[in-house]
DNA sequence: AAAATAATCAAACTACCAGTACGATAAATG
DNA sequence: CATTTATCGTACTGGTAGTTTGATTATTTT
């Protein structure tokens, strides 16, 4: 057997068991699956699992970064496909609120919020691919904005990528987190709530 | 023994069995600290420990309401403590940022980043004491911007205590996730690049 | 096709740890 | 002193990640 198809069949089995986790992941949670349950629902041998991958974190990891990819590729058609920067801006934060609530374990992963799947052991830091692109993708919005000069031209770029990140994931995060709240205390659902808040935001963004 | 004697007797096993608890959890790290460790740090027999709580959770929950109430009271002094609305503004940032910086991880927990101890087990939701308490300092420091018109007395109060709240927590979690890439990529610290998302923040929030 | 090599398998096993059970002791109470 | 109550120590249960091993099956080489 050439090298070739070698390659090729172990990538046919690493995408078995990655999608026989993702499967069992999103409905069992991913701490209710044991490696048992993936062996046994990719139709492996555990010890065939381990071959492939070296810890569940190891699955889980590669998971989250497939994830990682179609959100960026997302959030990348946010920017690209349209010209109005506002546009752009609100798009973006659906596309967001939309993974989110889809897949929320992974979002949070993508977002740096927790940092391993296994209590036990010590929390590892990987490097923040999400983060990283992210980055790229909210200074090219931004240089759009300012192009167009709906943005003031003289704001600082570099920390102001942040400074927007961290508003808009941080709306998304408590939004999620209150949304219960949010009926009693005002009369908003999620969702109106979100539009508030993300339109009070692009707001204090833009020139008025 | 009567039984308010008795009351105080538990109150100090309770008690030394948190600090105990405590100390651990801040050295060895809270996944790393098996009940055994506890047990044999606050010299009791594990079974005792387990006359006291419940669980390992209920230990660290016990630990976080601690940290709960400290972290309330301390934001209740900058608020109280300066008649000054700016003033306040940045005394409720710099005591939150101080907090994330010493107790990292129950920060993480007051602040609903995380569900629980031990991820075998399925995630519970508590109550978000922080997050009600936190609103309503939140929402008496609005009244005081709008009362001596720092901030437009139009804005919907209810909502926009949520959403202050939001891009606080948010710019605190990314500076905290991105300090090492900020001397890189921005020529900023931490603290640098915090005063400038706060100051931002602010700008945005007053009239000018 | 036979021999050699590599991939897969099943099943038993280790290590770890939260939580429990239980009988023994020690301390307070009456 | 007798009884109840708190504490203790130790051994056990149950669950799960990860390992080991020797057998089995598939593929490659000669």
């Amino acid at each position: 057997m050439g090298a070739r198809k070698k390659e090729a069949l172990e990538q046919f089995n690493r995408d078995n068991i990655l999608s026989a986790a993702k499967e069992l992941f999103e409905t069992k949670g991913v701490e209710q699956t044991t490696m048992d349950d993936i062996a046994k629902y990719a139709d492996y041998s555990k010890s065939t699992i381990y071959v492939y991958f070296k810890s569940k974190e190891d699955i889980y990891n590669s998971i989250v970064e497939d994830y990682t990819d179609i959100l960026i590729g997302e959030l990348e058609v946010c920017i690209q496909d349209s010209s109005d920067f506002e546009d752009s801006y609100y798009k973006m934060c659906d596309c967001l609120v939309n993974f989110e609530e889809k897949y929320p374990k992974y979002y949070a992963s993508l977002m740096g919020e927790e940092k391993t799947t296994n209590s036990r052991k010590k929390p590892i830091l990987k490097d923040d691919k999400v983060g990283r692109e992210l980055t790229g993708l909210i200074k090219e919005f931004l240089e759009k904005g300012m192009a167009t000069s709906k943005i003031r031209a003289d704001i600082d770029l570099q920390p102001t990528v942040l400074y927007v990140w961290s508003a808009i994931s941080g709306i998304i995060q408590v939004a999620e987190r209150k949304k219960d709240e949010l009926d009693e205390s005002l009369n908003m659902n999620k969702k109106e709530y979100l539009r508030y808040s993300f339109r009070t935001f692009y707001e204090s963004l833009v020139r008025r």
